[in-house]
DNA sequence: TAACTGTACTATTTATATTGATACAGTTGT
DNA sequence: ACAACTGTATCAATATAAATAGTACAGTTA
């Protein structure tokens, strides 16, 4: 059902997240449709559970997926909005950072400035 | 000369660059004036003269610093202009960084997708 | 109660970033 | 030519963070 190349440098649950809004927005599963249990899905690609709840996670926090305990994961019952509108964001962020790159900033530089405006956790101040 | 935060989650290479920048934008420092030298400076803050030099080159690479073999690293002849273009560049990519993250979206995503966008070096394609 | 489900917490492994040690080559003035 | 400076490149060591795994817990269902 999924297929991941465990050679690349893009972490599994990486793969597996984006796999599945893949399969949602082309509608390959519909909404409501059960997603097999972390378990099973770990099992079935030979990586650890918690490396598919990472990306059921990840789903969830996007509203593409919901969880309840006990049952199960499920595909949310309205798709594609979501995922559009991330998509729209992420583009913008795409955007900005290709014309840094084009008007020469270091890639090393915008790596380490976005790292910086993404942990403000205890961040120090400079002089 | 400079001061910089040992405490700091910000690396030194990083505060000195930054302090640099600002001692060119506000005029503290002359245009072609000489720099202290990598080894310098780098026993005055008690750091490797490597860690002075990545500094060093990250201003040489935004036409802040030229460096000569032999002779010194100087600021450039003409200032102020490259820092602002470049503020205003990445200034762009925080709002487009700050949007998306009001909006929901995880940091820990942003800065995985922007890893994505700036290492197109040898990066693997996922199906 | 047994077998499933998601979830939280902690370790371990792995990758990356940061800094340091050392050696090399050019410039300058004597 | 030489001594004392300069930047630079390469590699090693260290520190930090990310990715994955191990284990235990709690809810659901039949």
């Amino acid at each position: 059902m999924f297929t991941l190349d465990y050679q690349s440098r893009m972490p599994i649950y990486e793969q597996l997240y984006r796999s599945i809004i893949k399969m949602a927005a082309l509608g390959v599963m519909a909404p409501n449709e059960k997603l097999p249990s972390v378990r099973m899905l770990g099992q079935q690609l030979g990586v650890n559970p918690n490396t598919v709840q990472k990306a059921y996670q990840m789903l969830e926090r996007d509203r593409i997926v919901y969880s309840v305990p006990g049952k199960g994961s499920f595909l949310s019952p309205d798709l594609s909005r979501v995922d559009l509108k991330k998509a729209e964001l992420l583009e913008k962020v795409a955007a900005a950072l290709r014309e840094a790159v084009d008007h020469g900033v270091e890639r090393s530089e915008l790596l380490q400035y976005t790292k910086q405006l993404l942990n403000i956790e205890s961040a120090g101040e400079n002089t």
